[in-house]
DNA sequence: ATCGTGCAATTACAAATGTAATTTATATTT
DNA sequence: AAATATAAATTACATTTGTAATTGCACGAT
């Protein structure tokens, strides 16, 4: 596992773009957030920015145009951002975090089947 | 739900300690943290202030001691930091965030068999 | 009464974060 | 070519966080 750089809340969320559409431009991402989120278009920009400089992502220069491209996979740090959640408030331990998240969301039938089913298709060990 | 403070990943450490001994003085949260974590005293009085200030704690005067006891509950911080971890990962779908954990450690065949319990006991709706 | 010890209170200070504005370079319009 | 619009680069600045050091104060030991 390569050293994923720490991404914060504000900028995981414009990351989210960028995997999302890698290649998007700065412009576009502004775009996406217009309405959901009001952030001006220099925050945005500047999150971006601070995303290069960690290393999360690079850019392309498309014309006059920067486009943005991943340069850790969602996976990556997915994976490190739940393991220290799971550290941090569940002492590492899965069964309490199932149990918080099943108790505190209404779950409906289905969802607990779909639930269900990750389990049954799990190999232990 | 009250309005729960945000609580650093630092503070989080020692709130764990005041919940789990509520009264629990500054002298005895350094003591727990002896060879555990590499902090100095004062770091970790620094951290139980901050909890004072947030609101997350309050202190009783003991003599001529601080017994810091918790101002929220433990269930209170974990669901608000769940539910922030569940939206700004999981763009706060459960699935996918079972399907992580489950995949991204290995499990033994009594603790799936733990978690399947969970979901088996949960109402659904 | 003084001195040291042990806490608490106050202050410190750099890095990260949230949130942008200003300046500079470039391209497009008139 | 000059003016204008646009995007990128640089700079800004308050707050939070991690990590303490310093100062003040009270109590017990000399």
């Amino acid at each position: 596992m390569k050293n994923v750089p720490k991404i914060s809340d504000a900028e995981w969320e414009v990351m989210r773009e960028i995997w999302e559409q890698p290649g998007i431009t700065a412009n576009e991402i502004v775009a996406k957030f217009a309405g959901r989120k009001d952030w001006s278009p220099h925050t945005i920009r500047s999150l971006a920015n601070r995303l290069v400089k960690k290393g999360a992502v690079g850019y392309a220069v498309q014309g006059k145009h920067y486009c943005f491209l991943p340069l850790v996979s969602k996976e990556e740090c997915i994976h490190k951002e739940s393991q220290s959640f799971l550290d941090r408030i569940f002492d590492g331990e899965l069964s309490p975090l199932f149990a918080h998240f099943v108790k505190s969301k209404q779950i409906s039938r289905k969802e607990l089947e779909e639930l269900k089913r990750i389990l049954t298709e799990t190999e232990p060990e």
